[in-house]
RNA sequence: GCCAUCAUAGUCUAGCGGCUAGGACGUCAGCCUCUCACGCUGAAGACCGGAGUUCGAUUCUCCGUGGUGGUACCA
């Protein structure tokens, strides 16, 4: 056969052959040790939690190595293409911390860097070029079969073939065709496939050394796999041989529903001869769904898929990337302990710690991790972090922070920047719920008269009546506590626990029982922060309006 | 079906031939305490099964079993 015949017959007019653009494309010139990685999503949707996990590695690999992560869109199934979706995907790794400093910066006209396009609908006379190159090889072929893309049609195929048994892997019928039949079919117009002829052997393996698998023997391809498609679009194989090769990548990280087909990826290369890459294959991100089934984290069924979710809900962004470095690299959590206000770029991530299974995402560990990095914030860093969240999803209740900026940041200095800081935020969005009574705005006075059934309304309202007449907020905490019980024991509380426990009968209550009353009449609640920085915040006017609203109301 | 891959408590994991199998989250109990949160102490909870190798297997090998992935002109 004439290859080089052949290649001018199935692509006669290109501008520029694969000598061209391997010439012109720079060599990278980096540092030792360096590491080029690239982020390379489609367009068909939000973008997923698992393609940040992935980015992540990705932005931390190049990050550790001063090396290089870019981003590339890999827009070459038009039938799933989402408009906008590029656009949101690098909105979000921008505001999650994993910001490209190369490539497709969320439209086509404004990425940046030298090997571009970074859009992969745009590079299709650069793939032309290659797969010219590949056919004069004589290691592709066309294939003029009429194959249904619909997914069910693939699907019965596929359930046809387990009923025939059939596991070996027949080569594709079109390579076998002559010169002159492929001439025949061009010239009448047929569309064709660009396949890889393969030469690859079942019985032998080839080893490769994955940075997250370690080494393995796989079986060589024997696949005649689609290169481009009819109409003339590369499917991902050939994409990610032609861009990883032109782009300079060094390691490309991805998920492991790819290491099965990594032996044609490999023989793609060995065909041009190219250095292969290397690969990090990453477990996946699992689930445990409603029936008890482990399964991949989805698009369609899981709300938590999408990384807008926890920007909804308000976790710190740092919640999140912290949460996966931790399911990355399970030492992260020692090393976070270790070192409890260091950045966790400081953190020693390593490809090679990885576990191999899939994890499984775990909602309570993710409220662990974040109420703890949120209690080491300063009071002023809870209040603009609220504020950021509420402008966006709550907006009576960014007003209400607006109007009460000091009392607000008081608010969160309560039981902060201390040895054993207080740890009840989780998220921006439990803040209202958690503190409302703290607010005119937001307090709902009804509240305020719920006190537990144990007590008879008359207790109570000796109580407040005394303790409205002769409170104090201008001492510290115990000469206020000390006030407190002076008032209970006045009107027949006991506030020594030990006589009380003997004798509890004798008395109307404890110490304990004497401020529950207080702290429901003045918040609603019958747990708070500590009550008497509480009251100082709410200033002593507005405690005698509540204990005066109660005592109206019961 | 075939191929690949994984397998330690409910979850995330440490372990790399000899350990009372370690830690974290969650759960429960107690302490602290004006409540909650924090903190402290403690408890329950795991090596998927069977062979083999070995003086000795959670660890190595094989065979099962289970989960996951692939088997597309999707990525």
């Amino acid at each position: 056969m004439d290859y080089k015949k052949l290649a001018n017959l199935l692509y006669p007019n290109l501008e520029h052959d694969m000598e061209y653009y391997l010439e012109t494309t720079p060599k990278r010139n980096l540092p030792a040790g360096a590491q080029v990685t690239r982020i390379a999503p489609s367009p068909t949707g939000y973008l997923h939690l698992g393609h940040f996990y992935g980015a992540l590695i990705d932005y931390l690999t190049a990050y550790k190595s001063n090396g290089v992560y870019y981003m590339r869109l890999e827009d070459t199934d038009q039938k799933r293409e989402i408009e906008g979706a590029g656009q949101i995907a690098y909105d979000m790794l921008c505001t999650y911390g994993a910001k490209p400093n190369e490539g497709y910066r969320g439209d086509y006209n404004s990425e940046i860097g030298d090997y571009g396009p970074y859009v992969q609908s745009k590079r299709l006379p650069i793939y032309h070029a290659f797969a010219k190159k590949l056919v004069e090889l004589g290691r592709a072929f066309p294939c003029f079969c009429e194959k249904s893309e619909n997914k069910q049609d693939i699907l019965d195929r596929r359930s046809e073939q387990l009923e025939n048994n059939d596991d070996i892997e027949s080569k594709d019928p079109c390579r076998s065709l002559s010169l002159e039949q492929i001439e025949e079919n061009v010239k009448s117009g047929k569309k064709f496939a660009l396949r890889l002829l393969s030469l690859g052997d079942s019985e032998k393996t080839i080893e490769v050394e994955d940075l997250v698998k370690g080494k393995r023997q796989i079986r060589e391809n024997t696949k005649d796999i689609v290169l481009l498609k009819s109409n003339g679009i590369p499917v991902y194989a050939f994409a990610h041989l032609v861009d990883d090769t032109l782009m300079g990548t060094t390691i490309v990280v991805r998920g492991e529903e790819w290491f099965p087909s990594l032996s044609s990826h490999i023989e793609l290369f060995d065909a041009f001869g190219f250095p292969r890459m290397k690969y990090a294959h990453t477990p996946v991100i699992c689930k445990l769904d409603n029936d008890g089934n482990k399964r991949k984290l989805s698009k369609r069924k899981d709300p938590e898929a999408d990384v807008r979710y926890y920007l909804e809900k308000g976790y710190p962004v740092v919640t999140v990337v912290e949460y996966l470095i931790n399911l990355l690299n399970s030492d992260f959590e020692i090393w976070r302990n270790n070192n409890p206000h260091a950045d966790y770029h400081e953190f020693d991530f390593k490809l090679s710690k990885i576990s191999l299974n899939n994890p499984m995402f775990d909602f309570d560990k993710l409220d662990n991790v974040s109420k703890n990095l949120i209690s080491l914030w300063t009071a002023e860093k809870v209040y603009d972090e609220c504020l950021t969240w509420a402008e966006k999803y709550d907006l009576e209740w960014a007003n209400t922070l607006k109007t009460n900026k000091n009392k607000s940041v008081a608010l969160f200095s309560v039981e902060r920047g201390i040895e054993r800081p207080r740890k009840d935020i989780v998220n921006f969005s439990m803040v209202k719920d958690l503190y409302s009574y703290m607010f005119e705005e937001t307090l709902n006075k009804n509240t305020l008269l719920s006190f537990n059934e144990k007590f008879d309304k008359n207790t109570v309202k000796d109580f407040l009546s005394a303790y409205k007449t002769s409170f104090s907020l201008d001492g510290d905490n115990s000469a206020w506590f000390t006030g407190v019980k002076a008032v209970a024991e006045q009107i027949g509380f006991c506030t020594n626990n030990k006589e009380y426990k003997a004798n509890p009968e004798a008395y109307k209550g404890n110490t304990a029982d004497a401020c529950s009353i207080l702290r429901v009449a003045i918040t609603g609640r019958e747990q708070t922060p500590d009550l008497f920085s509480l009251l100082k915040i709410l200033g002593k006017t507005e405690v005698q309006n509540r204990i005066d609203y109660v005592l109206n109301n019961i």
